[in-house]
RNA sequence: GGGCUGAUAGUUUAGACUGGUAGAAUAUCUGCCUUGCACGCGGAUGGUCGGGGGUUCAAAUCCCCUUCAGUCCA
C-alpha cells in the first residue's frame, strides 16, 4: 500500500491539493518518522497526529463550552448539511441483505454500492445526500470497552456525492464543509486539524483519501473513489465518488472531552450505573489513564500495561480495580446497543452466518454482568438506552420487548450449554483422563469448552501457549465463483409488460436471437427474481421455458436452437397463463405467512428468503426456535382470515424516502432496493413491503393457504412450506385419500379413526405382554423335555434342532436355561431364514471337551460363513442351506469320538 | 458458508476403538421390614440403540446418506 501512497502523493496538486488548502494556506509536510504527508495550519507539528505529543489533550479538555452529547452532535451534523444543500437519508438496516459477500453494514457507502458482473455501481437516492449511518464491525471486539473508543457498533456519518451527476462536488466542496463542520458547530480550533494523505480501498474500488485529525484523534476519512481493480492494475471509474466517513462517537467525545467515548455516547445510563456499582475514581486519574492507554501502541500482556500506567500516573490499586469494572459497564453498553440495532433490523443470535457474531457479544454480556459484583438489571438497561437512542433513531422505540425476549432466550440456551460444559468436565475429572493437545483442540471447537475452563476446575494444570495460534492456523477460505455471461451490450433495455397493462398475449418485435435465447423489445413474461421463478408460455411456436434478467434486458430462453425467427421480425408471443396464476397465488401468500408470521411469532421475524413456483411456496423466516404445532395452526389460520376479509393489494411506485418514512424499514423484507423510486405491495392494512413480483387484485382470490411442513433448516431460520389456491385443494384432497386408506385397514369409520388406532396400539402391547409370558411359562416345561430327550453321545448330550418359525432371541434364552441345569448338555440351533443363524450352548462340563466356539466355527466352516463366542456360548452362521444336515451329522461324530 | 461433536429405558448414561445374549443408576410398579413415614433389602416393568441404506452368517458398534441438537471458525 506505501508504494501506492507514494504514487498518489507524488502528484498531490492532482490528488490531494483542495480550494480549502490554498485559501488558507494549509501546509504540506512529510512525518519526520513514517514519510507520510499531512496538511496543518501549525507550523510546529512535524509528526503524524497519532504521533503527536498533544495526542487526546482534548480528554478533559474539551474545545468548546457547549458541549454535544451523541444525539446533540448527530442534530448538530444533520442541520449543518441539510443548510449546505445534501438530503438527509434515513439510516439502512444494519443487516446488510443487499450484499452477498457482508452480513452488516459495514460502512455508509455500502448501502449504495452494487455488484454487478463484478463491477461497482454506485446508486444514491440523492445526490449529494448524508446518512447516519449504524455500522457493526466485529473484527476487534477485544478492544470495546478498554481503549476508549471501539465499539461493536457506531455510527458513521456517511457524506457522499457522485462528482459526474446531478448536483455533486468532488474534494473542494468536500473538505470544505468537513472544515466548516468542525470549526463552526463543533468549535475546533483551526490549527488543531490535520489532513493525511492516504489510499482507500474498499468494495472493488478505490482512490485518494484525506483523513483528518483533531488531537491525534481520527475523526473522519474523506476518499476520492475513482479507480476500480487492484492497486497494482486498475481502471478509471464512470463515476467518480465522494465517499466521506465520519465518526459520530468520536465527535461527540471531542466535544464533550469525556474520559471515554463511551461516557458521552449513552445520555444518563453511565452515570446511574457507576453510581450504582459505586465506581469512584477522580476524574484526573481517568483522564490521565485514558490519555495512556490511547497512546499505548503495542502490548503482550494488557493487564500488565494497565498496572503500569496505574503506576506511572501515580493511582492505586483500587482505582485500577474500578477502572476494570469500568471496562465492564462500557462492553455491556456498547454490546446491549448493537443487539438492539440489529434485533431491530432482523438479526438474531445463532451459530452460523453473522448470527454468530450476535451469539458471541450476548454471551460476552451475560458473562460480563455475572462477573459484575453488584447485580445490575439487564432489562432497565435495555429500558434506558432504547429511551436515549430513540431521540436520534425514532424506529427503535418499540425494539423493547423484543431484545428483551431475544436475549432471554439466549441466556436459557447459554445456561444448557453451561451445564452441559460443567457435566462433561465433572465426568473428565472423575475418569482422569489424560487431555492432549489434540483432544484439548477438540473439546473448544466441538463444546465450547476453553483450557481456561478446565484449569479453572483442576482438570489440567496448564496448557501450551500456542494454543491459539494453532486454532487460528486452521482457518482459511477463497471463495472463487464463475458466473456464465450472456454478452448484449448493443441491445436497448426491455420494455416491462407485466407492470402495466400486463397482457396475456402481446406481439413483440425481435431484437436478437442466438443459439436458444430470444431478446424481445417488450415483454410480458415474468423474468426470475425476488424469489419469484419465471413464466413459461410460447413465442412464436417455441416454448419458453426460463425467461431471466440480463441487467435491464430480459432474455427468453426456448427448449430448443431458433433457426426460424431473426431479428426485426414481429412475434406472436403468449403466456401460460396457469402457471403463472398459481405463481402469483403462492407469491402474495408469502406476504401473508411472513406478516402472520411476526404477528404470531415476535417483531423480529423477518423475511430471510423465499421461493415461488407454481406447485408450491417456500417462506424461510428469522426465528429462534423450531415452531411449535400450535404456532404454525395460528399461523395458518391468520393468513387464512387474512384471505377470507379479501383485502384489496394495492401496488404503487414511491420515491424511496416517502417509502421509507411512511412504512419503515419492515419494506425490506427481500432486501433494498437500489433505486430512488421503488414499488410498495401493500395488503390492505396488513402488510406493506417493497417487491417486484407479480401478486393478485385482492386476496380472496387466494382462495386458502395451507401450510404443509415447517423445518429449523439452520439455527435462526425457520422454513416454512406452503400451498395456496387449487394446488391446496389438491393437497387437502390427497391427505384426505390418506385418510380413507388408513380407515379402509383400520376396518372403521372416519370419526373413529383416532379410537380405532388406538385399540390397534393396545392390542399390539397386550400381545407382546401375552407372547413374553407364555414363553416365560413354558419355558420350564421346554427346557426338562429338551434334557430328557437329547441324544446321549459318549459321555455327553446334544440336543440339536433346525428351527424355521422361532428366532435366535427364544434359542438362546432355552439353550442357556437347559446348560445350566444339565452341565453335560450341547445346545445347538440352526435357525433357518434367508441365511442360517448358529446358535450353541456347552454346560459346564461339556464346554471342557466341546467348546461352544469350535461347534460353531466347525457348522459355520461347512455352511459358508463364520463364527464368535467362548467356550460356553458362540453364534455363527452360513448360507449354504443344502448342508444342514451335513454339519449337524459332522458334530454328532466328534462328540461320538470324545471319551 | 465451512468444520467438528453428539443422539442408547420416562430421566442421567455405560457399551462403539477390537462386530457375536444391550447393561447400570434413577424414576415407576411391587414384595419384605415398619403402628405409620423415611430408610434398608428383594423382585418386576420399561429399549424401532434418532431415521434410511450398505458391508457381513451377524451391526448400537464399521461405511454412506439423512434428521435433530450442540459447538467453533470465516
Amino acid at each position: 500500500m506505501d508504494i501506492d501512497i507514494k504514487k498518489f502523493s507524488l502528484n498531490p496538486d492532482k490528488y490531494y491539493k483542495t480550494k480549502l488548502f490554498e485559501e488558507y494556506n494549509f501546509e504540506r509536510r512529510p512525518c519526520i518518522k513514517c514519510n507520510r504527508f499531512f496538511w496543518s495550519l501549525d507550523d510546529n507539528k512535524t509528526l503524524c497526529p497519532e504521533d503527536e505529543s498533544d495526542s487526546y489533550s482534548f480528554i478533559g479538555n474539551p474545545h468548546k463550552n457547549k458541549r454535544l452529547d451523541y444525539v446533540e452532535s448527530l442534530h448538530a451534523i444533520k442541520s449543518f448539511f441539510a443548510e449546505n444543500h445534501h438530503t438527509i437519508i434515513n439510516r439502512y438496516p444494519v443487516v446488510c441483505r443487499w450484499r452477498e459477500d457482508l452480513y452488516f453494514t459495514i460502512a455508509s457507502i455500502v448501502n449504495f454500492q452494487r455488484i454487478i458482473d463484478s463491477k461497482v455501481i454506485f446508486e444514491l437516492p440523492a445526490n449529494p445526500l448524508l446518512v447516519p449511518q449504524i455500522c457493526l464491525r466485529f473484527n476487534d471486539i477485544e478492544n470495546v470497552g478498554t481503549t476508549g473508543k471501539h465499539f461493536s457498533s457506531f455510527c458513521m456519518i456517511g457524506q457522499h456525492s457522485i462528482y459526474n451527476e446531478p448536483g455533486g462536488y468532488w474534494k473542494d466542496k468536500c473538505i470544505e464543509l468537513d472544515f466548516r463542520l468542525l470549526t463552526e458547530k463543533f468549535g475546533i480550533n483551526k490549527n488543531e486539524i490535520v489532513f493525511v494523505e492516504d489510499v482507500w480501498e474498499g468494495g472493488g474500488s478505490f482512490g485518494a483519501s484525506l483523513e483528518y485529525f483533531v488531537n491525534g484523534l481520527e475523526l473522519g476519512n474523506a476518499v476520492f473513489t475513482e479507480f476500480q481493480g487492484k492497486l497494482t492494475e486498475y481502471t478509471k471509474l464512470k463515476q467518480m465518488v465522494v465517499d466521506m466517513g465520519a465518526g459520530l462517537e468520536r465527535m461527540a467525545w471531542i466535544s464533550t472531552g469525556s474520559p471515554t467515548a463511551y461516557d458521552c455516547c449513552f445520555g444518563d445510563i453511565t452515570k446511574n450505573i457507576i453510581y450504582k456499582l459505586g465506581i469512584d475514581v477522580p476524574a484526573n486519574i481517568l483522564n490521565r489513564y485514558f490519555k495512556a492507554i490511547n497512546k499505548t501502541e503495542k502490548y503482550n500482556d494488557i493487564l500488565e500495561c494497565k498496572k503500569m500506567i496505574i503506576n506511572s500516573i501515580c493511582a492505586s490499586t483500587r482505582n485500577l480495580n474500578d477502572i476494570l469494572t469500568l471496562e465492564s459497564v462500557y462492553l455491556i453498553l456498547d454490546h446491549i446497543r448493537t443487539l438492539i440495532f440489529a434485533v431491530k433490523d432482523g438479526m438474531i443470535p445463532s451459530n452460523v452466518g453473522g448470527g454468530y457474531n450476535l451469539r458471541i457479544i450476548t454471551r460476552r454480556i451475560i458473562t460480563t454482568i455475572n462477573k459484575l459484583k453488584t447485580k445490575i438489571d439487564i432489562n432497565e438497561i435495555i429500558e434506558a438506552e432504547i429511551n436515549y437512542l430513540k431521540n436520534a433513531y425514532p424506529e427503535i422505540a418499540n425494539a423493547e420487548r423484543d431484545v428483551k425476549t431475544i436475549l432471554d432466550v439466549e441466556y436459557k440456551r447459554y445456561s444448557e450449554s453451561k451445564m452441559r460444559m460443567d457435566k462433561i468436565a465433572t465426568k473428565m475429572k472423575i475418569n482422569d483422563k489424560k487431555l492432549n493437545i489434540e483432544k484439548l483442540i477438540q473439546l473448544y471447537e466441538s463444546d465450547g469448552i476453553t483450557p481456561d475452563y478446565l484449569k479453572e476446575r483442576n482438570i489440567i494444570s496448564k496448557y501450551p501457549a500456542n494454543f491459539y495460534s494453532l486454532l487460528s492456523k486452521k482457518n482459511n477460505r477463497v471463495n472463487t465463483r464463475s458466473k456464465n455471461i450472456l454478452e448484449f451490450e448493443d441491445v436497448r433495455s426491455t420494455e416491462l409488460l407485466f407492470y402495466t397493462t400486463n397482457p396475456r398475449e402481446f406481439k413483440a418485435n425481435v431484437l436478437k436471437v442466438y443459439n436458444k435465447y430470444i431478446i424481445l423489445d417488450r415483454t410480458a413474461f415474468y423474468a426470475r427474481g425476488g424469489g419469484q421463478e419465471p413464466d413459461y408460455g410460447k413465442i412464436s411456436t417455441y416454448n419458453v421455458i426460463n425467461v431471466i434478467k440480463h441487467g435491464k434486458i430480459i432474455v427468453h430462453e426456448v427448449d430448443c436452437r431458433v433457426d426460424d425467427i431473426k431479428t426485426g421480425d414481429i412475434v406472436k408471443c403468449s403466456i401460460d397463463i396457469t402457471r403463472r396464476r398459481n405463481i402469483t397465488k403462492h407469491h402474495t401468500s408469502t406476504h401473508i405467512i411472513n406478516s402472520a408470521s411476526r404477528r404470531i411469532l415476535g417483531n423480529w421475524v423477518w423475511q430471510n428468503s423465499a421461493f415461488k413456483e407454481s406447485g408450491y411456496g417456500r417462506l424461510d423466516i428469522i426465528h429462534h426456535s423450531s415452531l411449535t404445532n400450535n404456532e404454525i395452526v395460528k399461523i395458518e389460520k391468520l393468513s387464512n382470515n387474512i384471505i377470507q376479509q379479501d383485502l384489496i393489494v394495492n401496488i404503487k411506485e414511491y420515491k424511496r424516502s416517502i417509502a421509507e418514512h411512511k412504512f419503515g424499514f419492515k419494506i425490506y423484507q427481500g432486501g433494498v432496493a437500489p433505486f430512488r423510486y421503488i414499488r410498495i405491495v401493500n395488503i390492505g392494512d396488513f402488510d406493506v413491503e417493497a417487491c417486484g413480483g407479480t401478486h393478485v387484485k385482492r386476496t380472496g382470490e387466494i382462495g386458502i393457504i395451507k401450510i404443509t411442513k415447517t423445518e429449523r433448516i439452520q439455527d435462526g431460520v425457520i422454513r416454512i412450506e406452503f400451498v395456496s389456491g387449487e394446488k391446496a385443494i389438491e393437497y387437502v384432497q390427497e391427505q384426505e385419500s390418506h385418510i380413507t386408506n388408513i380407515t379402509k385397514l383400520l376396518q372403521t369409520e372416519k370419526q373413529k379413526i383416532m379410537e380405532s388406532f388406538q385399540n390397534k396400539l393396545t392390542e399390539f402391547e397386550e400381545t407382546k405382554e401375552k407372547l413374553r409370558y407364555t414363553l416365560e411359562k413354558t419355558s420350564e416345561n421346554e427346557v426338562s423335555k429338551i434334557i430328557k430327550t437329547s441324544n446321549i453321545l459318549g459321555k455327553l448330550k446334544l440336543h440339536s434342532v433346525i428351527e424355521y418359525k422361532l428366532d435366535e432371541k427364544y434359542h438362546i434364552d432355552i439353550g442357556k436355561k437347559s446348560t445350566k441345569q444339565e452341565s453335560l448338555l450341547v445346545y445347538c440351533a440352526l435357525i433357518v431364514k434367508k441365511n442360517i443363524k448358529i446358535v450353541v450352548f456347552s454346560g459346564n462340563i461339556a464346554s471342557k471337551t466341546m467348546k461352544a466356539n469350535e461347534i460353531a466355527y466347525n457348522i459355520s466352516k461347512i455352511l459358508g460363513g463364520s463364527s464368535g463366542g467362548d467356550e460356553e456360548f458362540a453364534q455363527g452362521g452360513g448360507t449354504d442351506k443344502s448342508k444342514i444336515n451335513i454339519a449337524l451329522s459332522t458334530i454328532e461324530n466328534i462328540m461320538r469320538t470324545i471319551k
